[in-house]
DNA sequence: GATGTTAGTGTAAAAAATACACCCTATATT
DNA sequence: AATATAGGGTGTATTTTTTACACTAACATC
């Protein structure tokens, strides 16, 4: 594709999806890639896994490189090895993703020449991505669908109080439908997993809401366990 | 570990856990190996994914050289990458699952000198295992435990022809859990993906038991899209 | 025809899900 | 000060789903 292409350093990579909340709409971090192949273009965070570093720690290592961001929980989502996902030759690719809450993230720092600038993009405004990149975060989506029907995820995604609007609209942006105010609310609050705050929006020019947060202990009580059948 | 260890042949491997079910059994299914590392014991089925075949591509004709088995769905599990898994440095393994209907596959046929034989064990007692199999079985089965609970893939370890008692057995060993006989039923039947035949049992001690089919298309109505919310 | 073994069935009670509409309250506007 | 605006917050009746629970039916074998 282009004439200086740099050495492949090995036959397989790994690459970050990472979804963050904001506004009512759900946004996927990207960064603008400033080497071949793809030299421009907007891609996942991803790179070369070394020889003497699990995927796991590769993945850390390389979402901090490419966007600054650190200690992020990431969950292996799929192996991606088509032949022809990658100019070069085939490429193996581990994709990863992560669920992030918005607040105060919005200015990243690349620590490398590989990537010029890392940005917050709404998912239903994608621009043409580098590789199989749409592939992956479509598979990814569909992940977090089925995953939030069984386990709050959803949480990941919220600032660390927020109220029951926000969560709801969250829901509402994954699954791309609206739900009902009432039923929501009871069905959520009914987990027990919620933890109501004294505290209250300030500045709003409306009624304010309570600030709730998610508790983690009572969360494992009620999700750690599979779904039931009898 | 052993003198005469081949050359790696590429830094990546796949991996097949293929279970059945048998007699109210849960079994996997194994290999011995004819070859070095780990010569003479059990593991999954897995080789070196070559340069220009797909993932997908490598883990069926790997299935089929190792024990014989042919157009078996397998879907991706996991991809493990630790440091120490392979003696021989690091190895990534992409690991597939299928679930089979064990009716016929009794005498399984390796068709390389890198399998000894291909036997079906039971998931409760296995041998010590090559690798990290073990763990990678392990973990299968915590995503099939999650996976049946919201399809039913259930029906791929039976046979097309099969009695509720049968499948109710398959959820019993899948969950190692008892279930409630008329509550099973009533749930199983309302779902309408089962087809009654006017065949029964032959030949057996007792009362014979209907038959049921499993109704594809039906199925892909009601387990097509997501669990619900609201 | 007695015995043993699994097949097959119904109902009442409890829990969960759904549909649905109005008043509350903090600010902004006039 | 009165009013408008916009989201916050709440309850109930109905339907659906889940659960707990025990006996008779059918068939083969002795």
């Amino acid at each position: 594709m282009q004439a200086n292409l740099p050495h492949l350093q090995s036959i397989f990579t790994a690459d970050c999806v990472i979804f963050g909340f904001e506004e009512g709409e759900l946004k996927v971090l990207l960064i603008e890639r400033n080497e071949y192949p793809f030299k421009g273009w907007w891609g996942l965070p991803g790179f070369f896994v070394e020889h003497n570093e699990t995927i796991d720690d590769a993945v850390e290592r390389i979402l901090y490189e490419h966007t600054g961001l650190r200690d992020i929980y990431m969950e292996q989502l799929y192996t991606f090895g088509d032949l022809q996902r990658h100019p070069q030759g085939r490429v193996i690719t581990v994709a990863y993703y992560a669920m992030l809450r918005l607040e105060g993230l919005t200015s990243l720092k690349p620590g490398t020449d590989y990537v010029r600038q890392a940005v917050w993009h709404p998912l239903n405004k994608l621009p043409d991505l580098a590789f199989d990149h749409h592939n992956i975060i479509e598979k990814s989506i569909s992940k977090i669908r089925k995953k939030i029907s069984y386990s709050p995820i959803a949480f990941e995604l919220l600032p660390e109080k927020f109220t029951l609007t926000q969560l709801q609209q969250l829901y509402e942006a994954i699954w791309d439908k609206k739900l009902d105010k009432r039923n929501f609310r009871k069905k959520m609050l009914n987990y027990n997993i919620l933890k109501e705050l004294d505290e209250k929006q300030r500045g709003v020019a409306f009624r304010a809401a309570k600030f709730y947060r998610f508790d983690k202990r009572k969360y494992a009580k009620v999700f750690g366990n599979e779904l039931n059948f009898s």
